[in-house]
RNA sequence: GGCUCACUAGCUCAACUGGCAGAGCAAUUGACUCUUAAUCAAUGGGUUCAGGGUUCGAGUCCCUGGUGAGUCACCA
């Protein structure tokens, strides 16, 4: 490890507490209170009996300040911040003395002593003994905070977000918005699985390495099983294993795991996401709406408090009843275009030319559609709106609409001009099943990367007799996104990925 | 992968049409018994992302490469 000046100074220190028989990372701590209760504690013994509160915290040092025989720090644990206030009296010239030598800015420290409020009112802890938790070599990369009227102010905050996606201890040691983001992102979770199971739902775990692939349309990870000389896929989707388990006679089940996409990476993609499916039997698409609306809204009030959130410079409501537009009526409103007319990619691709609309060549009509939603229907859709009933060729595993082949049972929810989340009555005919995977293998025979393959095993599965299940899909990064505000997906994982670097 | 922009001290940022690489905070030394970006005095700190080129002289101009951000393509 390369040391900088700064970190030389540092490791002096460390080594000189060693020498003098103190150890600069001593293993166990002995705290009485987090900063928080010590402070709640002082706060009800001030209104009540006024007996004194005797604490002893642990935390970070995030502020230091000598003054002659007096010091101040302000230490940081999870709970929040509290300020230590040293006086020469009480804890004698050696030890306020060791506090200069030894102590820097990030150390954690251990401190005992009696809770008071300083003479500007800051609620402190006297110190009459303190010792090192552990020493930081490396210092923070934040320089200085400051108190405003309680809110902690940073100054030269670190920004840079290479640095701090790559280093993200650093980022959320100094930022501590940052921590508030994946507290919100851990109560959007739990509030999924609490709303789920509240309904009878199972949470369940399927395999992530897979021999056959699918479910989604994208390109796949593969990997290799040494022993078994199998190539392996790391899942693009749970849905096909998860159908299974409805066959077997599981009618509510979910999961809530990483899936794996090779694909480009982007503010809104990143190579492994969290991803939240669940399968209702006896359900259809449109009581799946429902439950979409309903579940989005409850976990927005679990998490946030509230149902209104803001986006990319939109404020919305999230109440249900949501927006419903029926993609063809969608794409008419705002390309002119009636897909219904236009039954084949050709006249499509003619329509959409005398339009003046860029088209892609060889695209299947369903792509074309696709490509239309994304580019004009997409960012139109601010206020939350579910799209509805949508071309067959892009939905492989969806049932189709009776009495109309080339339309399937599927909505997708869009809220801020972004896709949120995908559904529908799901297809249990094992024939159709099957004649639609052979579709889609001859419509991607070029690019046939994207193919779903043939699972075979799928197919046995649904022959056995799958209920009629509405089925729901729904990226957790984005749904975090929209509930914390935040325009990136590195915002809101934790170690997002990012290319490799030379020095590391 | 294409295009555009960015990369300077530990952090945040300056440095004019090419002309001695700077500031605040952090650090070091000292003063200071209620401070809170404490204050005051002094001091140290640079592969200007890497490599090459142009030039008397490059942080600045040109080329190649790296990483990031935005955007397009692909996808969710």
């Amino acid at each position: 490890m390369e040391l900088s000046d700064l970190e030389k100074i540092r490791l002096a220190k460390l080594q000189r507490m060693e020498a003098e028989g103190i150890p600069p990372f001593p293993t166990r701590a002995h705290l009485t209170h987090t900063t928080r209760q010590a402070i709640e504690a002082f706060e009800a013994a001030e209104a009540g009996s006024n007996t004194p509160v005797e604490a002893t915290l642990g935390g970070r040092i995030r502020s230091l300040r000598h003054m002659g025989k007096l010091s101040f720090a302000h230490i940081e644990d999870s709970t929040g911040r509290v300020q230590l206030f040293f006086r020469i009296n009480e804890v004698g010239e050696e030890l306020l003395a060791r506090l200069r030598e030894d102590f820097d800015l990030g150390d954690f420290v251990e401190a005992s002593g009696v809770m008071l409020r300083t003479r500007t009112g800051e609620v402190s802890l006297q110190v009459h003994s303190f010792r090192m938790l552990a020493k930081a070599i490396t210092p923070l990369p934040a320089a200085k905070d400051e108190v405003v009227n309680g809110e902690v102010v940073r100054h030269a905050a670190l920004t840079d977000p290479e640095t701090r996606y790559r280093q993200r201890y650093a980022d959320l040691a100094v930022n501590p918005e940052v921590r508030e983001i994946f507290r919100t992102r851990a109560a959007v979770i739990a509030a999924l699985r609490q709303f789920l199971d509240e309904r009878g739902f199972l949470e369940v775990e399927t395999p992530i390495l897979q021999p056959i692939y699918g479910g989604a349309a994208a390109r796949p990870f593969v990997t290799y099983h040494n022993q078994l000389k199998q190539q392996l896929y790391l899942r693009i989707s749970f849905e096909l294993y998860l159908k299974r388990l409805l066959v077997g006679g599981l009618d509510r089940v979910y999961e809530i795991g990483r899936d794996f996409r090779n694909e480009g990476i982007s503010f809104k993609h990143n190579p492994e996401f969290t991803q939240l499916e669940f399968y209702m039997a006896y359900a259809d698409y449109l009581q799946i709406m429902e439950m979409t609306e309903q579940m989005i809204s409850f976990v927005a009030e679990k998490a946030l408090g509230g149902r209104t959130i803001t986006f990319r410079g939109n404020t919305v409501d999230l109440t249900p009843p949501w927006k419903r537009v029926e993609l063809r009526q969608g794409l008419m409103d705002v390309t002119g275009i009636d897909i219904n007319a236009h039954p084949d990619a050709a006249s499509l691709e003619t329509a959409m030319r005398e339009r003046g609309l860029p088209v892609k060549p060889d695209q299947p009509r369903g792509k074309l559609i696709d490509g239309l939603l994304g580019d004009y229907l997409e960012p139109t859709l601010i206020e939350p709106t579910f799209l509805y009933n949508y071309p067959r060729d892009i939905s492989p595993l969806a049932k189709s609409m009776p009495g109309d082949p080339t339309t399937v049972e599927r909505f997708e929810g869009f809220i801020c001009g972004m896709e949120l989340c995908n559904a529908f009555t799901e297809l249990n005919d094992p024939i159709d099943q099957e004649a639609r995977f052979l579709e889609m293998g001859r419509a991607y025979e070029d690019a046939d990367e994207e193919r779903h393959p043939m699972d075979e095993d799928y197919l046995r599965a649904m022959a056995m007799g799958m209920p009629p299940t509405g089925g729901f899909g729904i990226g957790v990064d984005r749904l975090v996104m929209l509930l914390t505000g935040r325009p990136s997906i590195r915002e809101i994982i934790l170690f997002p990925h990012l290319r490799g670097r030379e020095d590391e």
